[in-house]
DNA sequence: AAAAGCCCCTGGATGC
DNA sequence: TGCATCCAGGGGCTTT
């Protein structure tokens, strides 16, 4: 579900409220991707000391270790001083002094792992190939033509892959692809520099303004305090297959990538 | 080594 | 109403 949009503006909903909070108990529901990697019990007296984010994963630094959270497709995240009884998909709770963090996610593809430092070999390994983060200005322009050139893959599927750059999900790769006016089945190292340039831009762009407007709320997304984002009411391309192009009025397209649906404009989007 | 497919899981929408 | 099928915001793992 979440793409780094809606990570981010998750984090940011509950990252101050719960910095230096003391955990008191931890809840545990059905099975996620991975076990957590520790007693649950273990982690009661630590304390949450901040929240960053890579990627798609928050990571929570903890007074010892910390706990790496993601939100697979369907999971979502609550913060809140009380919440109601925990329900059929709520399968963590972080009892914290300040509130409790919870974890809801219906398909379960998310995880909560604890590892003690980003260089163990669980944190490398989920960590370790991530691309640039899109937002940062470690999101140079030459790397990531270099980064482009060097796959023969599809410019979609590069984006999605997360190893150039991260974060950017199905959607949003639809939207900066038509911002930038590239087919999504050009191959990426065929891109002349020009074109990823605009990409480049348009990718910075489409994800800032996502995370202004509150993420995107598709089925169930909401960001820490419960609220839904509005970004998918601007979406140009994604999920608008057959209605007209808002730049050309083409109908859009969809196809398959990867087993993803792709959404575009077969006018603006020409190579 | 890189790329393509395969799953993990549940629920909602659609079609018969 | 009931049941089958397809699809969904991700990404690690296995197979080519």
């Amino acid at each position: 579900m979440p793409e780094l949009p809606e990570v981010e503006v998750t984090r940011r909903g509950f990252a101050d409220r719960i910095a230096g909070a003391r955990i008191v108990s931890v809840r545990l529901g059905k099975p996620l991707r991975w076990p957590l990697g520790v007693e649950p019990a273990v982690l009661v007296g630590r304390r949450v000391l901040q929240v960053r984010r890579r990627g798609k994963y928050l990571l929570l630094d903890l007074s010892t270790g910390l706990l790496l959270i993601h939100l697979g497709m369907s999971g979502s995240l609550r913060f809140a001083d009380v919440l109601p009884p925990a329900g059929v998909h709520d399968h963590f709770d972080l009892v914290t002094a300040r509130g409790t963090l919870r974890l809801h996610d219906p398909r379960r593809f998310g995880a909560v792992v604890w590892v003690h430092d980003e260089a163990s070999p669980l944190a490398r390994k989920l960590l370790g190939g991530l691309g640039a983060e899109p937002l940062s200005d470690t999101f140079m322009f030459p790397a990531f033509l270099a980064g482009l050139k060097a796959s023969r893959q599809s410019i979609k599927q590069v984006l999605l892959a997360g190893k150039v750059v991260v974060g950017v999900g199905n959607i949003y790769a639809c939207e900066a692809l038509f911002a930038a006016g590239i087919r999504p089945t050009v191959v990426a190292a065929r891109l002349s520099a020009r074109r990823a340039l605009r990409l480049h831009a348009a990718i910075r762009e489409v994800l800032a303004r996502a995370v202004e407007r509150g993420g995107s709320t598709l089925r169930d997304f909401s960001g820490a305090d419960g609220a839904a984002g509005h970004f998918q009411l601007e979406a140009r391309m994604y999920g608008r297959a057959g209605q007209p192009c808002p730049s050309c009025g083409t109908p859009v397209r969809v196809m398959r990538q990867g087993q993803r649906s792709t959404y575009f404009c077969p006018h603006c989007q020409r190579a």
